[in-house]
DNA sequence: AAATAAGTTTAAGCATACCTAAATTTCTTT
DNA sequence: AAAGAAATTTAGGTATGCTTAAACTTATTT
């Protein structure tokens, strides 16, 4: 298995690009926490391979070669995040690292037997949508962080970003987990913090952790 | 993950030392297809890792330490290979090599969870015993190649080989699997093949196939 | 005891994937 | 438009894990 780095890599690109437009390098060396120098590196590697498009000093993009191998990389990651959650019983804030590493290592045909063992899921366990075999990519319903919701209105949690075990262990303790209802019941002006109602149950949300957390507005 | 090549030459210095005694380093290289001085250089960071004892042109021999690390990259490769065949439902030919890669990656957590899933099971789909959490080995039913049965002697199918799918799927094809009843009902001295009886057909098996097969003799 | 064969190590080199520090380019202010 | 700040690349270097070819050590023959 040689390819972990760049895998990882243009995983990172695919993600930014599809709800940020064009990422820069800056950003890619802190999502993988290396150095500047070694982003530009491995964006000179990718190019000479064809997976991306780049100019020094200019932006990446993703040719067609590298964002179907990103895409895949980015179905990969995710089917073994249902897998380990459904079939292993892992809980949620530890599918993401786990599912991190293996989905370098079984082969597309692994990935495909298990998507079909868990009936072709369309989203992961933190709501995120699991490219086909073909490249579809399964509609969300719409959704906004929770900060967006004004005093009373209500959420039904579509997403959460799956990056920090600690902030999802801590959603599962309050309650949070998907297509639950949130109700904002105040918002806070000296810290940004919102007052949330879950399972009929009050908590305050830092506003950082309800940036996090995404859903969609209950009319 | 950054141990992938120390993990393989461990599993393959314990799976040797296991049955054979010392290992010696053109087999290392033969075994992990890579040159006899790849295999220098990693002696000698094994041994500075503390996993092996190992004086230039002398034998290898696993550290206590590295014995530890060894048996338990066999258990972790073993429970992958019965995960991946009851759970994944992936044929007995095919679980080996996934299970080559995926072992690297899961965490020792992961593995846990999956052997207690499977209810402690203490064989891999080839019949290899897998190391318990503690590092105590299944004792397994006394066995023999099949190339050292007689004329009309039984065995019963405790073990096979797993590497080299091939012979696998060839086993799966022609009714061979654990647990089933081979007779031997002529040895060829012009090739050394067998003749066996199979849910009551005749095959005839080259001597390296019959090799790799391994049975306890029925009385 | 030499000679030969077999096994192993050393030497030199390559690719990957990182690093820090210095130089360069581009963007943002003034 | 020039200066300063921010982003990016280059230069030089490290560690890992390989390679081939040459040198060396150990085991086996004669
Ligand atoms: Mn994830
Ligand atoms: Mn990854
Ligand atoms: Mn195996
Ligand atoms: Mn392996």
């Amino acid at each position: 298995m040689k390819n972990i780095s760049k895998e990882d890599y243009l995983s990172e690109i695919y993600k930014h690009e599809d709800s940020n437009g064009q990422i820069k390098a800056n950003l890619i060396a802190e999502k993988l926490q290396v150095s500047n120098a070694a982003v530009t590196d491995m964006l000179k590697k990718l190019k000479s391979d064809g997976h991306i498009k780049y100019e020094p000093y200019r932006g990446v993009e993703l040719t067609d070669q590298g964002r179907d191998y990103a895409r895949n990389m980015v179905r990969r990651h995710r089917i073994w995040e249902v897998f380990l959650h459904q079939i292993v019983g892992l809980p949620w804030e530890k599918v993401h690292d786990e599912a991190h590493n293996l989905e370098h290592s079984g082969s597309d045909e692994l990935v495909n037997k298990m998507e079909e063992m868990l009936n072709f899921p369309e989203f992961d366990p933190h709501g995120d949508p699991i490219p086909s075999k073909k490249g579809i990519i399964p509609k969300q319903k719409k959704n906004v962080a929770l900060t967006n919701l004004l005093p009373n209105q209500k959420g039904i949690v579509i997403r959460v970003n799956d990056f920090d075990s600690k902030f999802l262990s801590y959603m599962s303790k309050i309650g949070v987990k998907l297509n639950k209802e949130i109700k904002v019941c105040e918002i806070f002006n000296f810290d940004s913090s919102v007052l949330v109602e879950i399972d009929r149950k009050q908590v305050n949300l830092s506003h950082t952790i309800a940036e996090n957390i995404f859903v969609e507005i209950k009319k």
